[in-house]
DNA sequence: ATCTTCTTGTGCTACCTTTCACAAGCGAGA
DNA sequence: TCTCGCTTGTGAAAGGTAGCACAAGAAGAT
C-alpha cells in the first residue's frame, strides 16, 4: 500500500466519510458508487477508482455497507485516534477557531492556544486558556500536539510555524496568505481566503468576457 | 484567449501578483522567473508557462518588469476594478471576516451583511450593519454585489447561496462544509477547515506508517 | 562589430488524473 | 440450477499538467 495517493483523491475520500457519517445516522445500510458520486460532486467511476487504491469494500451487484465503509475509510485517513491541536494567534480567525464546534465532533482537541499580546495570556476561551509564546515548546511536548493552526498575522506566520515545527508539530494548518518555507517532512494545507476571492474574480471577469465575444 | 486556463494557474497567478506587489512596494524594478518561483514555492518553467498563455510579458537575458507585470495580472485576474461582496451569516466566521483588513487593500469591498437572528440585526462591525435577510435581494441590486460569503451554519448554506445567486451573485465563496449546487455559471470556491485538517491526518499517518515499514 | 552572459518563450516528453467500457461477481426469483 | 438485473473493480484510452532543454533574443563588455 506504498502507492502515492494524490491529494485531490485524499480530499474526495473526506467528502465520501461525511456522506457516510450522515447516512449512516439517517440508519441507511447500503450505498452505491453513483449515489455517493451524485452527493459528493463527482463520478461513479471516479468514486470506485478513489476506493480500489486501498481495497475492495463494496459487494458487485449491492454497493457499500455504509457503516463498513465509513470505518475503512476513518482508518485510511487516519481518524480512528483523536488529534490534539494548538493554535497559534488568537484574534479574529483564531478565536473563531477555538470556538468551532465541528472540531471536536471530528476528532479534533484544540487543547491549546497561543498569543504574543500580554493582555490576552491568560484569558480563556471555549474552555482553552491562551498562553505564552514562552510555554509552546513544553505545552507541545506535555500534551502531544501534532497540529499546529496559524492565524497570526502575516509577517509573524513563518516563526510561529518554525517554532511549532521544532516543538515537534507534524502538520500545519496556515490562515496566513504565505508560502510556507518548512521541512518536507511536515504536511502543510493552506487557508487562503483572498487566493480564492481572486480565483472568483478570474472566472467571473472571464465569464463576463466569453459573452460579450458571442454578442 | 479563449484557452481554458487550469485552477492551479489561477492560484498561481495570485502568488505571482501577491509577490509582484511586495516587490514593487520595494521599489525593485525587474524579476526574473526564477527569483518569483522561488518565493512563491513552484519552478521557473511553470511561471513562464502559466505567464505564456497570455502574451509575452518579459524580456529575454533581463527578466519581468516588476510593476508591468503586476499590472497584466491584475488585468488578467480582473482586478483593475473594485469587487462587492456581501457576508451571509454574522457568526463567528463571518465577523471576523468583516473584520479582514486585507480585503479592503486588494480591492474587495465587503459592503452588507445579513443574518437571520433579529438580535443582531441593525448592529454594526467594522463599518458595516448587519441586515435582514428580507433586505437581501434588493441591496445585492442596488448595491450591485457580485460575490457572497457564505458563512452560516451548514443547514442554511444551501438556501443562503440560492438565495444569493437569485439575486444577482456571480460567485460564491463557501465556507459551510458542504458541496453546494448552484447552475454551471456561478463561480464557487469552497473553504473547507475540516477537509484540510483530514487531509493533514492523512499524511502525517501515511508518514508513521511509511517508517514503520522501513525500520 | 563581435562575443559573452543571461533569461525568456516554447516544442517535446514524461507523468499523472480522469473517464470509459466491460468482464466478473452477487443476489433474487423462477 | 439457470437466468436476469444490477453494481463493482479495473485495464486501457483520453485528457491534462508539469518539467526539460534549447533556440532566440537582449544587454553589456571588449
Ligand atoms: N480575519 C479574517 O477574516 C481572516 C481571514 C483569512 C485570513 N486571515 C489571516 O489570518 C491571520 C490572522 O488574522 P486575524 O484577522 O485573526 O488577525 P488579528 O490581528 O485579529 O489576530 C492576530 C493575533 O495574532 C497575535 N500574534 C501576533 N504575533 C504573534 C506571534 N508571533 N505568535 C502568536 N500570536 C501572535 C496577535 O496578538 C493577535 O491576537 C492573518 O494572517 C490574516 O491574514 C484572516
Ligand atoms: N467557527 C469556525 O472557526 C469555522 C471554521 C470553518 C468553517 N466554519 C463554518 O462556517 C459556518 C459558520 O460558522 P460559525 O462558527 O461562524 O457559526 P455561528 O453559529 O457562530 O454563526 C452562524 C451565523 O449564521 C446565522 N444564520 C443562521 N441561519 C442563517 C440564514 N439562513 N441566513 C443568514 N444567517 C443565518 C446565525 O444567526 C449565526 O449568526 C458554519 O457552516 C461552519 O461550519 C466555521
Amino acid at each position: 500500500m506504498a502507492r502515492k495517493i494524490s491529494d485531490s483523491t485524499v480530499r474526495r475520500l473526506s467528502r465520501y466519510l461525511r456522506r457516510l457519517r450522515t447516512l449512516d445516522r439517517q440508519e441507511l445500510k447500503v450505498v452505491s458508487s453513483r449515489e455517493l458520486a451524485e452527493s459528493t460532486g463527482t463520478t461513479a467511476a471516479q468514486v470506485r477508482k478513489d476506493l480500489s487504491h486501498f481495497g475492495s469494500f463494496g459487494k458487485r451487484g449491492q454497493g457499500y455497507a455504509v457503516s463498513d465503509l465509513r470505518v475503512h475509510l476513518e482508518e485510511i485517513l487516519g481518524l480512528t485516534r483523536r488529534w490534539r491541536v494548538a493554535v497559534l494567534g488568537v484574534g479574529k480567525i483564531g478565536s473563531a477557531l477555538l470556538g468551532y464546534g465541528f472540531f471536536t465532533q471530528r476528532g479534533f482537541d484544540v487543547v491549546a492556544a497561543f498569543d504574543s499580546d500580554r493582555s490576552k495570556i491568560g484569558r480563556e476561551l471555549a474552555g482553552v486558556s491562551v498562553q505564552a509564546l514562552s510555554e509552546l515548546e513544553q505545552t507541545f511536548v506535555d500534551r502531544e500536539i501534532s497540529i499546529a493552526i496559524i492565524a497570526t498575522p502575516v509577517e509573524a506566520a513563518q516563526k510561529a510555524a518554525n517554532r511549532a515545527v521544532r516543538a515537534g508539530a507534524q502538520a500545519i494548518l496556515n490562515f496566513a496568505p504565505i508560502k510556507l518555507r518548512l521541512p518536507p517532512e511536515v504536511a502543510v494545507r493552506e487557508m487562503d481566503v483572498t487566493l480564492e476571492l481572486e480565483g472568483l474574480c478570474y472566472l467571473v471577469t472571464e465569464a463576463g468576457a466569453a459573452a460579450e465575444e458571442t454578442e
